[in-house]
DNA sequence: CGGTATCCACGGGGATACTG
DNA sequence: CAGTATCCCCGTGGATACCG
């Protein structure tokens, strides 16, 4: 119960244990996107308010570089252009679920501590 | 399979779907640190090599306002100050092992993709 | 011991404009 | 259509020093 912390914990987890950006602003709700099947760029920017070109285009180049998804240009004119999740990819929603799930069942009570602790700093 | 996506998808859930700092530097790590029991300001700062004392103060504030642990001050002299989480804090190992798992399995896979990824650009 | 107070660096993300 | 190219803001987190 009170053994001392081994303050080698985390030791090897620094770099590595924490490597996909799914913590980040967008890479969940293009994960999202993707369910459904292959997207194309302007079609995942339409729920993906105001992202910039820019972004959608590294957060892109991420998850293919992390073998996520996969793009695919077809030699139309013009271009056309797909993103599509691997097998890979879609494990992420297990623990993309499980984060949900925390969500649905606990915000309520996240959210009324928050305003206790408000109230209580009046 | 190609239906058009929503685009209101994300409407609602902006600024509420992720009040969790859990996917910051350090939350994770604090509330694991707290599994074994309650745990003093310094005892945590070893494990968690670096933290300055700024940032986990801003750390177990951001928790404690949202119920996820408390902080019980001890009248000694010098006085005593113990971290411990709630049941509501104890929740959260559930979507954290989920991400666990996740990194488990599949790392290996991702970690394989950026190599050949990185091979490929040459 | 358990913090606070300042100051600062960095990088994710945004705004805007332009292009093959 | 599917991006690039610049420039810029701001918030997280770090460094350092000090305090009740």
């Amino acid at each position: 119960m009170s053994e001392p912390l081994d303050p080698e914990m985390f030791a090897d987890c620094s770099p590595v244990a924490a490597p996909m950006r799914i913590g980040d602003k967008w890479t969940a709700k293009i994960i999202t996107c993707l369910e459904s099947g292959p997207r194309r760029f302007t079609e995942l920017r339409v729920p993906l308010r105001g992202i910039t070109p820019k972004v959608l285009t590294e957060s892109l180049r991420a998850l293919e570089r992390d073998g996520m998804i996969t793009r695919t240009v077809y030699p139309e004119i013009p271009a056309r252009v797909e993103y599509e999740l691997t097998p890979l990819g879609r494990t992420l929603f297990e623990p993309m679920a499980a984060q949900c799930a925390w969500t649905r069942e606990h915000l309520p009570e996240l959210l009324a501590a928050r305003q206790a602790h408000e109230s209580a700093a009046h």
